[in-house]
DNA sequence: TGGTTATTACGACTTTAATCGTATTTTGCC
DNA sequence: GGCAAAATACGATTAAAGTCGTAATAACCA
């Protein structure tokens, strides 16, 4: 198979990650156990997504002892960057404010997120000039 | 209330959402042409799309002669939401501020475009009080 | 009017994502 | 050693998205 530097992860595969990026690491079952909070699938489905996403290079895995241990090979930061730059590209006719204005519209964020807000645009401000 | 059947549009239907967000409304040659300029599939291809859209309910479109013209049936900022929000909950862990700060981050905004950014902040904190 | 062209309609095929059943392997334990 | 439990491996199936070829239909004009 061909790795390919572009390949996002799919809807599943970022459930699976978010699970792996809160515990730095896990087992198929304990990953399973999280989805199924809010998921109905089967434990061989989730298996066989992670053993896919071990081939398309999203996971490592420790496989020294029977039950492997998978470790996410993409930080979330950078997934986010990426969905999010699609997402502008895409929605927002590639400008980043337009889609902060309606995030911030839509989804009200705390005063204290608002102050980190402040803080950054105050920087990117300065910048500017 | 809203009998809205949640349908989210796929990335080639946002594709041409795009165009039809841009014109109003257009044909399918005409969406097509402006397709081709990035991409590279056929006619009918784009044809099929905009017929299954229409079955869908994501676009409206006018039969009365031959060449039928088709219009958006959601609207863009609608559409914007539904993915910024899924977006949020799937990659942010619920925080449109974390969303905010990793857009503002890496996507650098023009200065005009901060302003209105403090604007919107400035009403938030008000009303969050 | 009749032929050419543009358009839509229809159906088939391919690929990818997601799902799961069953077989195989490993390991701990008596 | 040999059995039971738990894990992985593997293959098959289903559904959705995207692709396009070809047939049918409408419109235009020489």
């Amino acid at each position: 198979m061909t790795i390919n530097k572009f390949s996002k992860p799919t809807e599943s595969e970022l459930e699976i990650l978010q699970v792996l990026w809160d515990r730095q690491s896990a087992t198929v079952r304990t990953v399973h156990e999280e989805l199924s909070k809010t998921k109905d699938s089967g434990y061989t489905t989730t298996l066989k997504l992670m053993q896919i996403m071990f081939e398309k290079g999203l996971v490592t895995r420790d496989d020294s002892s029977k039950t492997h241990i998978y470790t996410p090979a993409v930080t979330r930061e950078k997934t986010q960057k990426q969905f999010l730059n699609r997402m502008i590209d895409t929605l927002f006719a590639g400008s980043s404010a337009n889609l902060v204005l309606q995030a911030l519209g839509g989804h009200a964020a705390s005063g204290e997120e608002l102050e980190k807000i402040q803080l950054l645009i105050n920087d990117l401000k300065k910048n500017n000039k």
